[in-house]
DNA sequence: TTATGGATCTTCT
DNA sequence: GAAGATCCATAAA
């Protein structure tokens, strides 16, 4: 399968989070590997954005959000939850695309390993989610998603068109009104429509 | 079918 | 000590 060049991951949050729409993000796992198509993200940017983690500044918690794009940015919410992203940009400019939801496709019954519910639309569809369905953990925090075999992104096995819907993010408090989420259109596998 | 609140931990103030 | 890029069970209508 064909891996996605580095000079993708550079660009900045917005343009990257719309590029990765239909994208596979593979997971290695002790019973096999797990492959999904990326179905929604959301942007969050390094200028004048405030809902994002980076906006504060670095701190042990965000550090590998300053990295430069291709890192994975891992990390522990609400208690019982991990929120997977994707850092994108130069090298300390500190912005990230955050992966909302995926479509099973490969090794869906690995995931139901992993997952509580019978529904398959249920498998995937939202941030917490989707990282308990390819085990993410605070461990995959800060891989390099270009070169690990642990967890990295491909190019889709067939090219396929799709529309792209612009809207605003869900679950934050500040700068809610920035259009930064994206999802393909008519697709089932989002976490909400409209 | 929609609305609400609890779970439960890391980070920063 | 409080807030947070969430999920799910339970209650109400």
């Amino acid at each position: 399968m064909k891996r996605i060049s580095k000079q993708t991951f550079l660009k900045s949050s917005d343009i990257l989070a719309k590029e990765m729409l239909g994208k596979t993000l593979w997971r290695k796992t002790d019973f096999g590997l797990i492959g999904g198509k990326i179905t929604e993200t959301e942007a969050y940017l390094s200028k004048n954005d405030f809902s994002c983690h980076a906006s504060t500044g670095k701190s042990k918690r965000n550090e590998s959000m300053f990295e430069e794009g291709g890192i994975s940015y891992v990390y522990f919410i609400y208690g019982c939850y991990f929120c997977f992203n994707i850092v994108s940009g130069e090298k300390d400019s500190g912005e990230a695309v955050l992966i909302r939801a995926l479509e099973p496709i490969a090794g869906t019954e690995i995931i139901y390993n992993f997952r509580n519910t019978k529904r398959i639309m249920d498998l995937t569809n939202g941030p917490g989610k989707l990282c308990q369905a390819l085990n993410i953990d605070k461990s995959c925090n800060g891989i390099n998603l270009i070169t690990s075999d642990e967890l990295f992104i491909s190019e889709p096995e067939q090219k396929e068109d799709f529309e792209i819907i612009t809207t605003t993010r869900i679950g934050i408090t500040k700068s809610i009104d920035l259009p930064l989420r994206f999802y393909i259109k008519g697709n089932e596998f989002v976490s909400k429509k409209t």
